[in-house]
DNA sequence: AGGTAGACCCGCGATT
DNA sequence: CTTAAGCGGGTCTACG
């Protein structure tokens, strides 16, 4: 679930809760392969008394700025959300990763299929620059995108998830931009004529933004749905328009919408606004 | 000929 | 049994 606007949610959040400014008083680990077997003792002694300078999102990470300089990454994956609570607050069994601060509060990662991943050593760099371009910075212009398109022979589903090409979309967010745009999943991102890209950014956009302005996309009811950390279910799953929509009727044209698998994912797209070419 | 790009498959926990 | 919002690693193939 966590893909662009529920990361972006998450940081907003973050940022509201007063703690740029507070100091890391001691990091516990639970489920060791969350920090890639780096124990809580360690990353207590790297980030004791280190005080939060930013937090802002990079593609799906959550990146966290020490004043010291260090830097740390939080990737939600599948089923990750923050909790913010008081110390001695009961220990959930999905809570891996807790961050206790110097007001008493702990950021706490809970994160039923333990996907999720936090990292503070020397890769967090290499992870930034493997990522592509940010969807909603001012350089993801049209010629941007048709640049990323047109030299690639691409289908446009795996091309659009692929981070090291654009950082931050997700399996709703391509099927919703594709049907946006009236591009079939599996078109060749060569072929695309300068219409269909800009149709195309149009789409990826309108669908960032409008899915941020309802607090991002929660599926569901179970543990897995996504809740920000002010505990807030998003609101844009009842405006999507293809993902999850298999058998019922495209809301432009009434043809039944199809679910396919492509990139391993299933794909929902409408076969009559989204023709191969 | 061989290097690269891209597609495909799997595993990873837990739940249903 | 099938479903899964993400991603990294491995393998295979096509390409000129």
């Amino acid at each position: 679930m966590p893909e662009l606007p529920e990361v972006q949610t998450t940081v907003d959040d973050l940022l509201n809760l007063g703690i740029i400014g507070r100091a890391v008083k001691r990091v516990t680990v639970a489920w060791p392969a969350v920090t890639g077997s780096i124990s809580g003792q360690n990353l207590t002694s790297l980030l004791r008394t280190k005080k939060f300078a930013h937090i802002r999102r990079r593609g799906k990470y959550i990146l966290f700025q020490f004043d010291n300089g260090r830097q740390s990454l939080l990737h939600l994956r599948m089923s990750g959300r923050l909790k913010f609570v008081p110390l001695h607050t009961p220990v959930d069994k999905h809570e891996h990763l807790r961050i206790l601060l110097d007001n008493d509060m702990e950021l706490r990662l809970h994160d039923p299929r333990k996907f999720g991943r936090f990292t503070a050593d020397e890769t967090v760099k290499a992870k930034l620059a493997r990522l592509g371009i940010d969807p909603l910075s001012k350089a993801f212009t049209r010629r941007a995108l048709a640049e990323l398109l047109l030299n690639r022979r691409r289908q446009l589903k795996p091309l659009l998830l692929d981070q090291s090409v654009i950082a931050g979309l997700g399996n709703i967010c391509a099927d919703e931009s594709l049907w946006l745009a009236g591009l079939h999943p599996q078109r060749l991102s060569a072929s695309l004529k300068g219409e269909e890209i800009n149709g195309l950014r149009s789409g990826i956009l309108r669908f960032l933004k409008s899915s941020i302005a309802r607090g991002g996309t929660s599926l569901g009811n179970g543990e897995q749905n996504f809740v920000s950390v002010s505990s807030k279910a998003g609101g844009n799953q009842t405006r999507l328009n293809v993902y999850g929509r298999a058998g019922r009727p495209c809301r432009r044209c009434r043809q039944l919408i199809q679910r396919i698998v492509v990139a391993q994912r299933g794909t929902y797209y409408c076969p009559r606004c989204q023709r191969k070419r």
